[in-house]
Order: C-alpha cells, then sequence, then structure tokens
DNA sequence: CAAGCTTGCTCAATCGATGAAGCAGAATTG
DNA sequence: CAATTCTGCTTCATCGATTGAGCAAGCTTG
C-alpha cells in the first residue's frame, strides 16, 4: 500500500493529492469528505482521489477540518478511574454509545483530584467538545459555570449537580432492597432480626449518603432502632475496612451491608482472619457487582448498576433538547445467587 | 466568574479578548500561552488579559493552536477492552504516565474487531498523534504501515508485531513459573505428580500460545509426559469453560492451570456444581489477577502483568531515538497467598 | 443561433492561534 | 544632539480543510 514507509515523513494533505492528481484541492476535499455529489464532481475524478489517498494512507487533519466547522461531533467525558469494572463499563460504554450516535468520544482520566477533573474538563473544551459529560465529579457546578461560558451542554453522571441535568443510579432504592434482602435472609437462615452493621465508603460522599439513607429507610420499615455505631463508613479500601473492624467494640452482628466490592474484599479478609468459623453463620450483600464475589458462600445478594441505563439516560439528555437540571434516578439491577442456600 | 452563563454562546477567542482589553490578538496569545515574556509583552497588560480570560472562561482552541504547531503532544493508543482490569489498569497508567510526560493521551477502544482497530488507529493520525500505542492489536503490522506512511511512531503492547517495537508479557516465563507452583503445591499437598490440566484461552492466541508453550517446558523440565487432552483452549468465557469440562472424557487430574480470571469463573462454577466435594482436593493457579479469586482456598497463585513495567517501556521508546522492531517481554509478578495452606 | 441551463470544476475567504518581522517611542550612549 | 539600543507592542502570512461564489465549456430549447 505505501510507497516506502519510514518515520520522519510528512503527512500529506489535500494539497499534495491535488498536484499529484493534476486537481485542485478544494476538489480533492469535496471527494474525502463526501460532499462530492453535491458539489458535482465526476465519479472518474473522484474515483482517481479516492485511489490515490489510499496509496499515500492519507488521513484529514482534524485539526483543520473542525477549526471550519462549526460543530465538532466529539463528545468528551471525564472518568475518575478506568481500573474498576463500574467505571470501565462506563467508559466502554460510553465509547460505544458515541460512535453509535455518530459522535467521536474523547475520554480522560481524573483520578479523584478535583483540581484535576476541573483542568481535564478545560481541556476538553479546548478539543472543541460539542458536549461534555462530567462522570464522578466531586464539583459539578465548577465544570458546569466553565462549560456554560462557552455554550458547551454538560450532563452530569454518578454524582449529581445542581446547574445541569444529572444521572445516577437509584442508590436510596437499590440500598434499601438490598437491606431488606439481607435482613430476610439474617432472619430466616440465621433466626437473627437485625440490626445489620453498614460498612464502607465516606459518609460526606452524596453516593454513600443516599445508600445509608436507604439503609435506615429498610431498618425503619421494620420497626428495627438503629444505633449510631451501626454505620461505619470507614473509608473504601480494604485495609480501612479491616482496621474498622479490628477497632470495633462490641460481638459483630451476624448481618452486613458492604457498600463496595473494594471494601468486601477487606470484609472478608478480615473475617478469614479474626472469625475463623464464620463460615455458613454471617449474611451479607454487596453495594456493587463482581463475578467472584458473587460466588462467596454467604453473599446472599449484590446490587450492580445498571451503565447501560444509565449511559442510555444520558445519551438521551445530550441529544434531547434543552436540559434543565432535573436529576434522573436510574434503578439498581439485584443480583442474587442462583441457587438458595441454607 | 462567568457572567450570565447559558447555552447556545460561542466560545470566546483571542480576537474576542483583543477587543475587550483594547490590544491585538497576538498580544493576547502570547499571554496566554506564557511565550509573552519572549515576546516582551508588559507585565500590566499581561495580568489584564490573564484576569479576563479567567472572566470569560476562555480555553484555547486546540484546533487552531495544533494546526499552527508542528508538533500535537498528543499520544494515541487503541485499546481492545476497557471493562477488565488488565487493560483498565493499562488506560488508566498510560494517561497518567503521558501526562506526567507532558503529553496528552487521547484511547479509544475498538471491541477486538480488527476493522474498528484499524479505524480507530486512522482516526487517531486525523487527530495529529505524535504517536500510537497498538495496544492488543490483531494485525498491528496493518497499523505500522499506516502510520509509517504518516511518519508516526508506533509501539505495539501486549501482542507483537514485526514492524515496530513490541512490548508484552513474558508470558512464556510466566505460565513456567506458575506451572512448577502448582505442580509443587500437587505433589506436597495431594501426592500428585501431574500433569495438569491447562484450561482457557484460544490456541492461536500469541499470548495463550506462549503460556501453553511454558506449561509444556515445565513439564519438560520435571520429566513429565503431557498428553495433548491436557490443552483445553477452549475460549475465555465462563460458560465456555463450564463446557469444555462437561465435555472432557477421563478424571479430572488435581491440578489445574487457568488462562484467565474470566475462565476462572466458569471454572469455580463448574466445581461448584459437577465436583460437591472438590473443596481441599484441588490445587490450580491462574494467568491473571483478581482480588476475590486469590481469596479461593485451593487457588495457588495468581500471575499479575506488570502493567505498570509495560508502560513505563512503552514510554521509555516513544522517547527513546529512532525504534527498530525489537521485542521487549516484560516479567509478570507472581502472586501467593500470604500464608501456607494445609 | 442567442438565451439559458447543466456540468464539472477552480478561486478565494475563512476558522483561531502562532510567531517572524516590523515599527513607533523611550532610554541610553558616545 | 545624533546614533544606537531597548521596550512594548502590531501586522501579516501561515497551518489544512471547507464552502459560497464564480466561470468556462457543453447542451437545450424556442
Amino acid at each position: 500500500m505505501t510507497d516506502t514507509p519510514g518515520p520522519g515523513r510528512k503527512r500529506p494533505t489535500i494539497y499534495d493529492l491535488a498536484e499529484l492528481a493534476g486537481t485542485s484541492p478544494s476538489a480533492v476535499s469535496a471527494v474525502l469528505n463526501g460532499s462530492w455529489k453535491k458539489r458535482r464532481i465526476s465519479e472518474k475524478l473522484a474515483g482517481r482521489i479516492t485511489a490515490l489517498a489510499g496509496e499515500l494512507g492519507y488521513a484529514v487533519n482534524y485539526q483543520a477540518s473542525l477549526l471550519r466547522r462549526e460543530r465538532s461531533n466529539i463528545v468528551g467525558m471525564i472518568v475518575p478511574k478506568y481500573d474498576n469494572r463500574y467505571f470501565g463499563a462506563m467508559a466502554e460504554r460510553f465509547e460505544a454509545v458515541a460512535r453509535a450516535h455518530g459522535m467521536f468520544p474523547v475520554m480522560t482520566c481524573t483520578q479523584r483530584d478535583p483540581e484535576l477533573e476541573f483542568e481535564a474538563a478545560r481541556a476538553l473544551l479546548s478539543y472543541q467538545v460539542d458536549c461534555l459529560v462530567a462522570n464522578g465529579a466531586t464539583d459539578p457546578d465548577r465544570i458546569a459555570d466553565l462549560c456554560a461560558a462557552a455554550g458547551v451542554r454538560v450532563v452530569n453522571l454518578d454524582l449529581p449537580g445542581s446547574k445541569a441535568a444529572s444521572v445516577t443510579s437509584d442508590n436510596f432504592a437499590g440500598a434499601k432492597t438490598l437491606t431488606h434482602l439481607i435482613l430476610d435472609r439474617c432472619r430466616d437462615d440465621l433466626g437473627h432480626a437485625g440490626p445489620l452493621l453498614f460498612i464502607g465508603g465516606r459518609a460526606g460522599d452524596h453516593n454513600t449518603a443516599e445508600r445509608i439513607g436507604g439503609f435506615r429507610a429498610a431498618h425503619a420499615e421494620r420497626g428495627i432502632a438503629l444505633p449510631e455505631e451501626a454505620i461505619l463508613a470507614c473509608g473504601y479500601s480494604p485495609d480501612k475496612a479491616e482496621r474498622a473492624l479490628d477497632a470495633r467494640a462490641g460481638a459483630l452482628p451476624p448481618g452486613l451491608f458492604v457498600n463496595s466490592t473494594i471494601t468486601l474484599e477487606g470484609v472478608v479478609r478480615w473475617l478469614n482472619r479474626a472469625v475463623p468459623d464464620h463460615a455458613g453463620r454471617m449474611r451479607y450483600g454487596c453495594f456493587d457487582y463482581d463475578a467472584f464475589a458473587a460466588q462467596l458462600p454467604d453473599n446472599v445478594g449484590m446490587i450492580e448498576q445498571d451503565v447501560d441505563g444509565m449511559i442510555a439516560k444520558v445519551f438521551a439528555l445530550i441529544e434531547g433538547g434543552p436540559a434543565s437540571p432535573a436529576h434522573f434516578r436510574i434503578p439498581c439491577i439485584l443480583r442474587t445467587p442462583p441457587l438458595p442456600r441454607g
């Protein structure tokens, strides 16, 4: 295909192609961007140019192309992390759906750093995104202000903001459902009436707060009093969970609501270490999904966030008319083990 | 900060700022891109322009800026998938290191589709990447040709190619080490001399082939004969593993080499279903890492690929001089359970 | 066969940022 | 005080693709 490939070569431009084909740059441009029929370029010339472009490995310069167009068709998303199932799936789904809508997705990972978050948003604006998805942004309203000044639409994802439309999981409802399930199983399998222990996350965290709300609501609906010590918002990491459990006074209730698989990792480690005979004598559920964690014998259910549903809603908002700062809560999916255990 | 934010606004340009500040566009440009000292713009004017830019939420138009510069400082990477730990970690690490090197990372996910792979590479070229990382590309040489024509450097990652430098895990050595470990534990804990069963992956797959090579080599080093049926390259998915195990004739050897955590999921499911009393009577290892899988009682070790090391090598190649199509194999990390089991 | 339409192109302005070259006016020097 | 240097700007061409306007040749039509 390529003549004599080698580094240090200049990328061919429409001017190069025009000279080689003995025609004008605008004819080349029209042929290569598909507007040639409209611009009455003959099939013959079009064929010649296309073939030449193929030979030279021509690729448009978007920098030049987009400078001239008024819409870029680029959708940007900032993401806190990739290396966990939830945000990884978000990133992947976002890409696929953007492409299906004829847009070009650009993502950037902010490492949960609020300053980087803002800089990343500005960088994406500089790439002339038509639209920005602020995924898990700690200060979405600051980003919304920036985008408003640039006339760029924003949608918040995973964490809500007040200045743009927001799509999140229905953390409250999901947590309430899961809490009821764990309470049911504690009662049926172990004869334990509650309350459960909530572990993991940060109380200041919006989603954790909503989940704690659901956790409390489920207890309230059953008339179970919930002492303050029943909420251990000790952070997410396995180590923090282990240390929090070590530091806890009093007997461990046999029912646990674990706020993420990361935390569950610490919980399992702690159980294996500190409660040698725990097998079969605990019931827990986790707000997050992991295939191996789902197979742990005393795990009675996991909440999986509906990533596809959330991304679909995001694109509906992007395509839809002028966005009001509404908050859409997407129901979560409860995953229970295939067979009942005893 | 912003006056009256609202959609449909035009992004401010240096021309807008120049008019508002009563100065020329090039002064504004110089101030905003930091070259103002060199261009002898007064501190006073610089301050005025900077303040104005802040007020209006100005962000450079990279399309225009990059069109004028000769290097873009954009590094592109194509990735097969995000939603697994390995490629998720790759993506995240790639971003972080690119930023640390003062480059802007752009990634695009190819869904393991060879055609999309090529199109994605072309799209990244259109974004004027200075350098492209072809991660897990099924046809890296085709991409290398395309890039050579554009004078863009390529580095292959995870899967090697012949026309550009390649960085992969040392799959052979990793698999050999893991095989020896499993054989040791089979002998010591269960009195089983081998051979093991290899399960998962596709034999045509470069990395699987290398791992099978390591698996064979370990057996050969111990003088253990390895029948053909000991290699079950049945694909990666849990279902395929389950079905392959169902279809297998003869007794299951007590030692397994599992080629990925995805496959392990199926293996564990099958064991739970088809071998009720398997606990404590099996030893297996997995070429891949997952925190929960690591806690499975009969799992004697997992191979974690050294993502940080691989990405570091990739950037060393990017920064380094003219790249020869050498193949660098990065050693894997063996992760064994913290406490010996019996 | 002149007037008008169609076909198949080319011309030239434009998008926003950049930076070499240039140009007043002030400051310094001999 | 003329010559030179320095300061602090401005002017303008440029990057590559796009697109409205224009133009020459060929074809219709009355």
